[in-house]
DNA sequence: AAAAAAT
């Protein structure tokens, strides 16, 4: 299953409130009626009689709906809306895209969202960014948007728009950070363009049964290219993978791609590489967050773009409950793994339980199965057989608790998870400080798609206190003490609605 | 320390 399949659990609601843009029939909530949809320029210039005198021009989706009862047209007008803020670069019109079929994709595509993904309409980062992807000069674009959102879909459809289908040769390329993100987009991939022909291959470490050695490989003649950094480079640099056709390159999880402590190096010596024989090359950068120094960094290395983004106060999702637990001790914690996590959540679908180090992956593993517990571990130090294994038995349902490093904080979606733990708290190396852009991947894994679900974080100790309040505080989000008894478990989970 | 290439 992928980010984008819960697309067709769209609640009714929004459906009807994207069609209401007639004089006819005005929404009840809004005081005036919508009368037609407005192009972003048009926008733009009435923005900048006022404030802005810039090539670009800061749009607030949200002033949007004030401007609609000063009758000033609206182009979004969700009920969900998920104050998402575009700025625009230059004078290239955009109309967010209510339908596929205003995107004026090839029939074979449309097919493929409509058969196979079982689309009904695009969501709202689909609806605003899609156009921009697909619209000439086909500018970069830097992309924000809440987890679990359906992101995956802009570009996936992005890359299937673009490619010519009878130039049999690279012409677009994707960058994952992991293995398991690489595998999962090529999934949606080949789902979304069952019926356009167009090829794709997955640049990843081979498993050993089917390694082969590079010299030995032909030249990839795959349309479309999904991989991670290293195997990306190696192909390049031995001249298996030839890029003067590539004219889209998407990095997801771009915050993290371009990290000085992620693949920054690698990414940039990809780019270069791109960018020397196919100068005009379109950069997509997506993730769920941004934070400020890599923001900075990213619009430096794209040129002429349309950025979107979202404020870190409005990233945490509504329908993800949070919740704290106090631990006296390390003991504690695996207690309550056990005997809440396991025993009281073994009706409410399946869980994740984040972990810090590979070994304190091990270790909990241990305790749990010596114990009888039926869970499975996935980190970096497996072979990629092992990772494979684990990640398709669990996205089967075949297992309900799976222990992760941050392998899998990023991005990987099923739809069953509706709980996360955070065994440990998420901080950075370096400093010790708490790492809030992985906190929100991680809570992320719960909810795709407006589900609901919850976290519970264990805590213990002060530091862990501490680190747990300036989480709060940087999101302004609301995380609920939980004491550790079955009957306060059992009301966390069913004020979070995962239990009747 | 998590991640990512192999050999």
């Amino acid at each position: 299953m992928s980010d984008a399949d819960s697309n067709a659990a769209t609640p009714a609601t929004t459906t009807t409130a994207t069609t209401t843009t007639t004089i006819a029939q005005p929404p009840a909530v809004t005081k005036t009626p919508v009368k037609e949809t407005k192009r972003w320029a048009d926008m733009e210039d009435e923005e900048s009689k006022n404030t802005l005198s810039a090539s670009s021009s800061e749009v607030n989706i949200d002033n949007l709906k004030i401007d609609e009862e000063k009758k000033i047209n609206s182009f979004l007008d969700e009920a969900e809306d998920s104050n998402i803020k575009a700025v625009i670069s230059g004078e290239t019109p955009y109309t967010s895209a209510k339908t596929f079929e205003e995107l004026e994709l090839r029939a074979e595509l449309i097919k493929g969202l409509y058969v196979e993904m079982r689309f009904q309409k695009p969501s709202k980062i689909q609806a605003i960014s899609l156009p921009m992807i697909l619209t000439p000069p086909h500018k970069d674009l830097i992309a924000q948007a809440h987890n679990g959102s359906g992101k995956t879909t802009c570009f996936v459809l992005g890359m299937l728009s673009r490619v010519d289908p009878q130039l049999k040769a690279p012409q677009a390329i994707c960058i994952c950070p992991t293995r398991e993100l690489a595998i999962q987009n090529l999934e949606v991939l080949l789902k979304m363009g069952k019926y356009s022909g167009i090829s794709s291959e997955c640049a990843i470490p081979m498993d050993s049964t089917n390694y082969i050695p590079i010299n030995k490989r032909p030249p990839v003649s795959a349309q479309i290219v999904i991989g991670t950094p290293g195997t990306i480079k190696k192909w390049m640099s031995a001249k298996k993978l030839g890029v003067s056709n590539v004219k889209i390159l998407v990095f997801d999880e771009a915050d993290h791609m371009l990290a000085e402590d992620g693949f920054k190096d690698d990414s940039l010596r990809i780019k270069k590489d791109i960018d020397r024989s196919s100068p005009h090359c379109q950069v997509l950068l997506f993730s769920a967050t941004f934070n400020e120094t890599v923001k900075n960094f990213v619009s430096k290395i794209v040129k002429d773009y349309n950025q979107l983004f979202v404020k870190k106060e409005d990233l945490s999702l509504a329908s993800v409950k949070q919740y704290k637990v106090y631990c006296p001790d390390e003991m504690t914690k695996i207690k309550i793994i056990k005997e809440r996590i396991f025993d009281l959540g073994e009706n409410i679908g399946q869980r994740i339980i984040f972990v810090r180090t590979r070994n304190s992956a091990s270790m909990l593993h241990k305790q749990l199965v010596d114990d009888g517990y039926a869970v499975t571990t996935i980190q970096g130090a497996n072979t990629p057989e092992v990772r494979d294994k684990i990640i398709k038995e669990f996205k089967d349902g075949l297992t309900q608790v799976l222990i992760t490093t941050d392998l899998l904080a990023r991005g990987f979606d099923q739809q069953q998870v509706n709980l996360v733990i955070n065994y440990d708290l998420p901080i950075k190396y370096d400093t010790q400080e708490p790492d809030y852009e992985v906190y929100l991947h991680r809570i992320g894994r719960a909810g795709r798609f407006g589900r609901k679900g919850a976290v519970f974080n264990l805590i213990c100790g002060d530091r862990d206190e501490a680190t747990m309040r300036k989480i709060e505080l940087y999101f302004q989000s609301e995380v609920t003490v939980v004491n550790n008894s079955e009957e306060d478990f059992e009301k966390a989970l069913k004020q979070s609605g995962l239990l009747e």
